[in-house]
RNA sequence: GCGGCUGUAGCUCAGUGGUAGAGCCCUCGGUUGUGGUCCGAGUUGUCGCGGGUUCGAACCCCGUCAGCCGCCCCA
């Protein structure tokens, strides 16, 4: 045997939790798929690799995509596609929706939970392996725009439900702006959009900096600017009819969502989103007690047509995403995350002694059958090591089956420090 | 992909040319059926890696890799 030992280190924007960071997280995940699931989203899970050419059906990705390749494949072999890890889920349920599309439902209701990979440089909420939570809606030819309504008031009721402080949604709706430009005759529409949405970062005078270097004359800036800040959205004159649609349908879902709190989901003309395929209603969504991260942590939009590069059929839809482990990552870096227990179980059943080994089992199994989450301790070890054992592990407490034949079985709670006489048959925990 | 900063024990760090340290964590003990405190003992390191300068390098120089932050982009 060698002793020689690969030190082990993380991989930088691959993380991983403690068991007691996990236990939390997977709370999170239960809670968010509970509310998927009460709009009557369905799962799916699709694999982590798609063929590259799906990926890139689109056209080029500027992402970066991970490949996955066998390590003794051969090198001139071209009878295999190569295959990537999928960057999001918009892309594989694009694929999905295309390739079941005489099996699914329309509109197509449905909601994934995955890791996603892409080979960014890691920072602070941004990692290289992480989890988004999406929801989409898929249509026949026409999705009714109250989706573009439901999306935000899913998410609110998620996120609200994480105890993560105020969130706020922001709505837009990219034929305002992009019909503004349009009626403007600008060309490089792209850029201005990136610049545009760049306004909460890097405040006004930095847009208008950026916008001056895309090319914009003064007058020009101007009318963009004061559109992007404008606040009263039934203020603001249409310059033509993509416009006009587009003020519309954002006052339209607006309204639809005056049932949340104030504050909870606000217009926000600035909202455009970079280049991506979205065509209408737009989402980002801020933290607001979080102010020095000023990233969306969930982030969507309404898509024309979804599929139309794997299918010949007119799919619009509308969808969003949590992007979870970004959302996680920044509570907990802020210690807005706390952890408890170690363990997710309720009782730890002490091993008296070896006599009563058989005992200590069966006292475990009979509460577990009753629906509590029990461990047992194996080793036949000094109680102030059993106990100390259950207290590092976070366990609320501990059982303590007879220590001789016809005695008594006894519960101790490790925080009130209070132990009663108890039968494993009817014990509860709030007793 | 570009720019800045940083790499010493599992973690947080001290050590600026002369035999590698502290705190925390962890393990064991402080006797026989009850934890968290306290006391005692103990384990833990290619000083990121490679080269150079020097009698001698964790320390100075060069390179390289990794990490963090910012940009780009985005969840």
């Amino acid at each position: 045997m060698s002793n020689k030992v690969y030190k082990p280190k993380a991989i930088s924007g691959f993380p991983e939790w403690l068991p007691e960071v996990r236990l939390v997280e997977q709370q999170w995940m239960d809670h968010i798929r509970r509310v998927f699931e009460s709009y009557g989203y369905c799962n799916i899970e699709t694999p982590s690799v798609e063929e590259l050419d799906v990926l890139r059906a689109k056209g080029e990705v500027d992402k970066e995509i991970y490949v996955l390749e066998r390590l003794h494949k051969d090198d001139d072999d071209e009878s295999e596609a190569r295959l990537a890890m999928h960057f999001d889920q918009t892309v594989p349920l694009a694929r999905y929706t295309a390739q079941h599309f005489n099996d699914l439902v329309f509109p197509f209701k449905r909601y994934q939970m995955q890791r996603v990979w892409r080979g960014e440089r890691p920072q602070l909420g941004r990692m290289r392996e992480f989890y988004q939570c999406d929801i989409d809606v898929i249509g026949i030819d026409n999705l009714p725009l109250h989706f573009d309504a439901e999306m935000p008031a899913v998410i609110y009721e998620a996120l609200e439900g994480l105890n993560i402080g105020r969130i706020q949604i922001k709505i837009s709706n990219r034929k305002i702006l992009l019909g503004l430009l349009e009626s403007m005759d600008i060309k490089d529409m792209i850029a201005v959009t990136r610049s545009v949405d760049k306004l909460d970062k890097i405040g006004v005078d930095g847009v208008v900096q950026n916008l001056e270097v895309d090319g914009l004359s003064k007058d020009q800036i101007d009318t963009v600017m004061t559109l992007v800040q404008s606040k009263d959205l039934t203020s603001i004159t249409p310059a033509n009819e993509q416009m006009k649609e587009g003020l519309e349908e954002l006052i339209f879902v607006m309204d639809q969502l005056k049932h949340l709190p104030e504050g909870a989901v606000v217009a926000d003309l600035s909202i455009v989103r970079g280049l991506d395929y979205y065509t209408g209603t737009v989402y980002e969504t801020n933290l607001l007690d979080i102010p020095e991260f000023t990233s969306s942590v969930c982030s969507g939009g309404r898509f024309d047509d979804l599929a139309s590069s794997y299918i010949n059929k007119h799919l619009p839809g509308v969808g969003i995403s949590i992007g979870f482990s970004r959302l996680f990552d920044v509570l907990y870096q802020n210690g807005h995350i706390k952890t408890g227990a170690k363990s997710p179980a309720d009782i730890l059943v002490i091993l008296p002694n070896k006599e009563q080994r058989a005992l200590a089992s069966e006292t475990a199994q009979a509460l577990r059958k009753r629906g509590l989450k029990v461990e047992l301790y194996h080793a036949p070890q000094k109680l102030a090591k059993q106990l100390s054992y259950a207290e590092k592990k976070g366990i609320s407490h501990v059982w303590f089956p007879p220590f001789d034949e016809g005695g008594k079985h006894e519960v101790k709670n490790l925080e009130t420090k209070e132990q009663i006489e108890a039968d494993p048959n009817t014990w509860t925990k709030d007793a």
